[in-house]
DNA sequence: CCCAATTTGTTCGTATGTATA
DNA sequence: TTATACATACGAACAAATTGG
């Protein structure tokens, strides 16, 4: 296990703000300032309140916090660790799609195309950028069942993605954001989407295998790091026909 | 304020159950119960603990889980609270299109129809009753900057909502939720929403005003009072063309 | 405007239980 | 079995917000 950090004073910005915050934020700009790795065990409580100076059960209201927003996790009797992109994380946390019975599966992915484009107005929007700005574009195909059900158009700032490839996309041995986080120390926290519905248009019915005009959903979505910092943009287009946009549990958090 | 109520011996069920969690399900029971009505005020944290002779701190971290579910509503100074149902709340938790600049309004509603009905398979299903049960069944438009954007078809199990016409449900005073608490004490606590593309029918694109067949939003609804019992259906057509369907926020929560 | 009482919010510290390695 | 880590439970003191005098 590494020495204990050495934290910085409190911060100026952290006038007023309860000391139990102060220690969020500091936990946070550790986590995303590589202090300790994705998958790495963090010091004991204890061994962080003594860190922060703090009593334990104000480091604990910390931890509570970064757990509920599933950036640190613990586990009785092993450890508290900076949380990896899963592949179940992905499904619960950023997949919003089941069959209409409720049957809820991991998609299988396919890539379909990888460019590099100028950032049109919406996505420089979206992405806190400028258009014009370089980019990487690609899309996926994913399919339930064996059947074709989401089109997936993908835009990463080249800025934030340098040295993506098609190659490294097509290899990656686990899902897209684990893929950002080991190769561009890029970690998904949170994703905003908006929907609405739309006729599917002559490449995205060529894509899912459905007529042309049919109604589809449309989903953008914008992916956020610390700090709620977009990193990615997504268009779905998700053939509903058998399928259906599911809203998050926001009772799984509560129950427990 | 009522004198301090006299809490049952630890529930059966109860075993290997955490303090605080038992606190919380008497509470919870209390609150449905009718103890304490929507809106009034709970003993103070103290006499709750004496109450149920645990600490402040296991009474607190009870408390803590019902205000994260909106079940309770603590003000500092002043008192915890047992959850109403203002508009306010119903924007934010329950109302889930805006305008697709971001702008989130209060949609103005107009009753269509108001009928009684036998339950279909999919409602019973939903509403975990019986296919031909009785049921009320009615209609609102919902307009956005007085332009009509959804078409809600709700049922409600006729058993819970004894005695509703249409003339309460006109002349509510305010929104709908607030009517099932005041004048049926039943208190929505939480729904769940499943969204799928469809093309509007005839109805629909009469009522909202748009060319049938045109592509709408569709989402499923079931709305859970306590111990996630089901209490009413609903069908949304969304006419997307000015408007999205936002999924929560799930930071606000978080980030406060 | 200030003061006092009340209530929740924050912080501290300790002890014990439970899960894991 | 032992050691370590998080989870639960207790209790005390003070801070901050609100209300009423």
């Amino acid at each position: 296990m590494p020495a204990s950090p050495h934290f910085a004073a409190i911060a100026p910005e952290a006038a007023g703000m309860p000391l139990y915050r102060v220690v969020k934020r500091a936990l946070l700009q550790a986590i995303e300032g590589g202090t300790w790795a994705p998958g790495s065990t963090l010091p004991s409580e204890t061994e962080l309140a003594v860190a922060f100076g703090v009593s334990i059960g104000t480091l604990r209201k910390a931890v509570d916090e970064l757990s509920a927003e599933h950036i640190l996790v613990r586990r009785q009797g092993r450890g508290t660790f900076v949380a990896t992109h899963s592949p179940d994380r992905f499904l619960f946390q950023f997949f919003h799609v089941e069959r209409a019975d409720g049957l809820r599966e991991a998609p299988s992915v396919e890539l379909l195309s990888f460019d590099r484009v100028k950032l049109d107005d919406a996505q420089a929007e979206a992405l806190n950028l400028r258009a014009g700005d370089a980019a990487f574009q690609f899309e996926n195909r994913l399919a339930l069942q064996g059947r074709a059900v989401i089109l997936d158009r993908l835009t990463l700032p080249a800025g934030l993605f340098k040295g993506l490839t098609e190659k490294r996309l097509r290899e990656r041995p686990s899902t897209l954001y684990q893929l950002y986080q080991s190769e561009f120390g890029i970690t998904v926290v949170h994703a905003r989407e908006r929907a609405r519905a739309a006729a599917a248009d002559r490449h995205a019915s060529r894509v899912l295998g459905i007529a042309a005009g049919l109604p589809v959903m449309q989903v953008h979505r914008v992916a956020l790091t610390f700090g709620d910092k977009p990193v990615e943009h997504r268009e779905s287009i998700i053939n509903t026909a058998q399928h259906e946009y599911v809203s998050l549990l926001s009772r799984k958090d509560a129950a427990r």
